[in-house]
DNA sequence: TTGATTTATTTCGGCGTCCAAAAAAATGTT
DNA sequence: AACATTTTTTTGGACGCCGAAATAAATCAA
């Protein structure tokens, strides 16, 4: 169903359009923002103008002219996002730990805060204040006033419900169905959204390269689990009720080796880096603890192994690869994308699994599908899940916030205020 | 991203809203628009005035007033949408053969024609020509002026390229990649689209109870085939490449039993008539060809046989459930939907289907998922796929050509001239 | 140095849209 | 017949975008 349009739509579309544009393209001048979003110049002046009286973009000084490349004719003056306009928070959740981000308005960031907490052991409802005590501290320690933290951004590993704003499951913690918007909301008084960790590596792959990704791409994350993102016609895929898809879940043999999440044969129960573990130990070792970690140490030294011959090592990876296989042509069939991205530490080994993995392509999908789709293994960097939260976060402020024009900031600077 | 915004777009969406809330409301008048749409009465004022002249919509005469109950003040004048605007087509072809269905502005339809055409033997060249002259043929036999017609929907079984607007394979036919879009375009002079099945009964159930099934819905067809229409965010989504979902296709057993497409081990190959035929009669009979089209009437009797007790029958049934239970789990694993519904003449067996699915949704999916997820199983009526193309091709008119006021209609009625 | 040329930005006036308020229209009530 | 009530239309204002003209700020050429 279409939605009521009127002038006030116009000009936050607009804003938005130009917080977009230059946030994608960097600094520009206000012609070439004329030509990136197709407004006219007359609207350009209009818009930025507003938006330089709102403290939200700058004209860069004249002091940066290494750019200024000489040319005939008025002299282009460049405008970028203030970085002083505001700040953004990135949380990421996952087994290794909690992690911290802090950014500006332009997207740049703070070094990164890993957090010493036990995440496993905490109860459902210390979690949100003790890392709401966290964020007091550091944003204290870096000089960074709380109250120019527009918004905070939480990945997880896991099941993350981004309508209630719980973490449902994750492999991080004993609890389950713990509260994070609210807690942190309500404590520090900020903005708050919860999203899956596959979901946000998604955000950064389009971030990056919009053309390539932003169409309709599944991204496979491999690690100590099996997640996936959904882009689909550019937009990244929440589920109904907010959650994101579970792949690692989705059944692969229904009596299928037992998964973590009690029941047997999902994907991950094959897959996940303790999946394979349990499979390269089997002949020694009948029972096996699926919640007990798995250090990465040991999942390198497997595969030095398999690297190395070891029949029984490379067996795992290629079962692995198999399932992994079938998984994605069902995936495929599912929702025919036109890309796949395999991503995560757990494709460190995708040699080992390849070719098992384009067997079970062959086997389990039509040609037809099979050859419309791509496939891609991104070299896995750690700060994806943070640059996505963030690229969402600001995304966010960009549209739905700053858009609309309501002298968001507070902030002095310059000896300027900002209404 | 976000796209620039101007007065015509918001125009254009006022129009287009007003045209869908009378769509789907029935007459209304300038007051109830107002109240449904948002927009003041100046505006709908304003709107409806144009649309009037264009002929799209007109004020019901007072020969109407047995609605217009004795109340004070100035009575209501009615809007409705001009039957007389414009006249669409739909088609809908399946293993059934090809039906046209001509519906004029308001939605009103004329009886089905179905036409005598061996889809199955021709090639893929005549078959566009043909229907264009089927369409001319019977447009004229019914009086409707062939340049009334503004668009033609076309909905297929089997698996449509909305893209280059082919028939990629459907069990319909031996041949593949059948233009449709093309030849009739070109032979017509008309626009035309082409979709799935699956994806018309997805718009259909839209259009009966948007709050119910405007969400995120997964509506499985069952018949001579398996197929799928996904809803999400109360939008029908088609792949990538324009292909919709393959839910057929996807895999369950690696090496399980031939299916029409040549794999081994689809869902269908377990849960479509010809899948459950097999497996009844696979005792007896070790080959078996797929590709012979199951008649209804052996459906039926197996059906019977399985009520009343005929073990054999009992258990292709079960296990044809079975299946279909882990391919939904898989399906809820991967997109999350909010509801899954069941459609089609396959639903008929649902009884028979129904513990072991259950059993398997048990078995193949975390409970969290499971619990909120909401089933149902609607009555198969033959026009749903017809009713869904319509409202797809009218949602079209609405949005993409009348809302732009581009003075489409060139028909004369009641005297008058619409310009 | 001065004027021509070039390019970027701003200003101005016009147009289209929505909307609030006032006016008009059409009917019922007293 | 006057008043009340409800719907619809008209009017005038506000806000947005845009084209064209004006202005600004630089380089180039003589």
């Amino acid at each position: 169903m279409l939605k009521k349009a009127n002038s006030d739509l116009v000009r936050r579309q607009n804003r938005g359009l130009v917080l977009e544009t230059l946030r994608q393209h960097g600094p520009s001048a206000r012609i070439t923002l004329g030509y990136q979003t197709g407004l006219s110049p007359a609207s350009i002046t209009s818009i930025s103008g507003q938006l330089i009286d709102e403290g939200l973009v700058y004209s860069i000084a004249e002091e940066d002219e290494v750019l200024a490349q000489a040319k005939r004719g008025r002299p282009q003056t460049m405008l970028a996002l203030n970085p002083l306009a505001t700040n953004v928070l990135a949380i990421a959740i996952s087994v290794d730990g909690v992690e911290l981000v802090f950014a500006d308005f332009s997207g740049a960031t703070r070094d990164p805060v890993k957090l010493r907490l036990d995440t496993y052991g905490i109860s459902k409802d210390d979690f949100g204040p003790r890392i709401a005590h966290e964020i007091k501290a550091n944003a204290k320690r870096l000089g960074i006033a709380l109250n120019s933290i527009k918004r905070i951004g939480v990945a997880v590993q896991g099941v993350a419900d981004t309508i209630t704003g719980e973490i449902s499951w994750s492999p991080a913690f004993r609890a389950r169905d713990i509260p994070v918007v609210r807690p942190l909301e309500h404590l520090l008084g900020i903005p708050c959204s919860v999203g899956n960790n596959a979901n946000m590596i998604a955000e950064a792959l389009i971030a990056t390269d919009r053309k390539k990704y932003g169409g309709t791409t599944a991204v496979v994350f491999m690690g100590h689990g099996i997640g996936l993102g959904l882009i689909l016609n550019g937009v990244v895929y929440d589920g109904a009720n907010g959650r994101a898809a579970e792949f690692g879940h989705m059944n692969h043999l229904p009596d299928g080796p037992l998964c973590r999440c009690g029941r047997n044969g999902c994907l991950e129960a094959f897959c996940a880096d303790y999946g394979i573990m349990r499979m390269a130990n089997d002949r020694r070792d009948t029972d096996f603890d699926v919640h007990a970690a798995v250090l990465d140490s040991d999942m390198r030294e497997l595969e030095l192994a398999a690297e190395a011959g070891d029949k029984v090592a490379m067996n795992a990876f290629l079962r692995a690869g198999e399932v992994l296989g079938f998984g994605i042509a069902r995936l495929i069939a599912l929702i025919n994308p036109q890309m796949v991205v395999l991503a995560g530490p757990g494709t460190r080994a995708y040699g080992l699994m390849k070719d098992s993995l384009s067997e079970a392509l062959r086997r389990g999908l039509v040609h037809d599908l099979r050859k419309n789709v791509e496939f891609e293994v991104v070299p896995y960097g750690k700060d994806m899940i943070t640059t996505g939260t963030l690229v969402e976060t600001l995304r966010h402020l960009d549209r739905d916030v700053f858009a609309t024009g309501q002298k968001a900031t507070v902030i002095e600077f310059g000896g300027r205020k900002i209404a």
